[in-house]
DNA sequence: TGCAAAATTCGATATTTTGCGATATTATGC
DNA sequence: GCATAATATCGCAAAATATCGAATTTTGCA
């Protein structure tokens, strides 16, 4: 690591800091949640209420099997939980600092 | 609507809510930012000094090319600055707010 | 038990994203 | 001007993702 800008010790820093291993799997995982369009109306949607899956697609116009197919994703990545009530399966927002994020993501974008 | 679980007061509640438009594809820019390993690493390693990118590439163990890649896909989200020096072009995080977002991804996860 | 509603899974396709080699551009010093 | 170092751009192949129709599973109830 000759010839560089930066000294020894600040390269160390990095190293140390910079997020590696599963810690980085984790981070990129719960960002990729909030990268998406579908996502994003969907948790937006689930901020307010917890909803079905159907009501889900109708009220944001996506097909019904897209709508099951982000859940699932969101549901492995612990972001949603649910709860079975008859044939109805209502999904809700396992967590507010889910919705904290979006609302971080509108301040830095300044709306 | 009809046949929905969900009263019509919360529907207009959440089409109201829901993000479209611009700010839907500004927040997705936005986060597509933290979902991807190398830039995870660029950001976090920016977070803690403004680099060139023969540093960064070195430092984190990235092809140039790639870390040249990333930087201008940055540059154009206006993640980051630059500052030009002879031959050397420094990079800088934009806006703390950036590592904020990063910190309350790691808050989330529990680390 | 058997049917209907709701949700999930599967499979094919289309689209996007990423990394990287080859190549171009920019700036410096001689 | 020319060689060299640092960056940036281009173009493509590989990988990852999203969508959606069709088929399947789960559940409740008549």
């Amino acid at each position: 690591m000759e010839n560089m800008l930066i000294d020894k010790r600040l390269q160390d820093l990095i190293t140390d800091y910079v997020p590696k291993g599963e810690i980085l799997d984790d981070l990129v995982c719960f960002f990729s949640i909030f990268s998406d369009y579908t996502r994003i109306k969907m948790l937006s949607a689930l901020a307010i209420t917890e909803m079905c899956v159907s009501d889900l697609s109708k009220v944001l116009s996506l097909n019904q099997t897209t709508v099951s197919h982000q859940l699932r994703f969101l549901k492995n990545l612990n972001a949603v939980k649910t709860k079975r009530q008859g044939k109805v399966v209502f999904y809700s927002l396992r967590n507010d600092m889910l919705s904290d994020v979006l609302l971080k993501g509108v301040e830095f974008l300044g709306y």
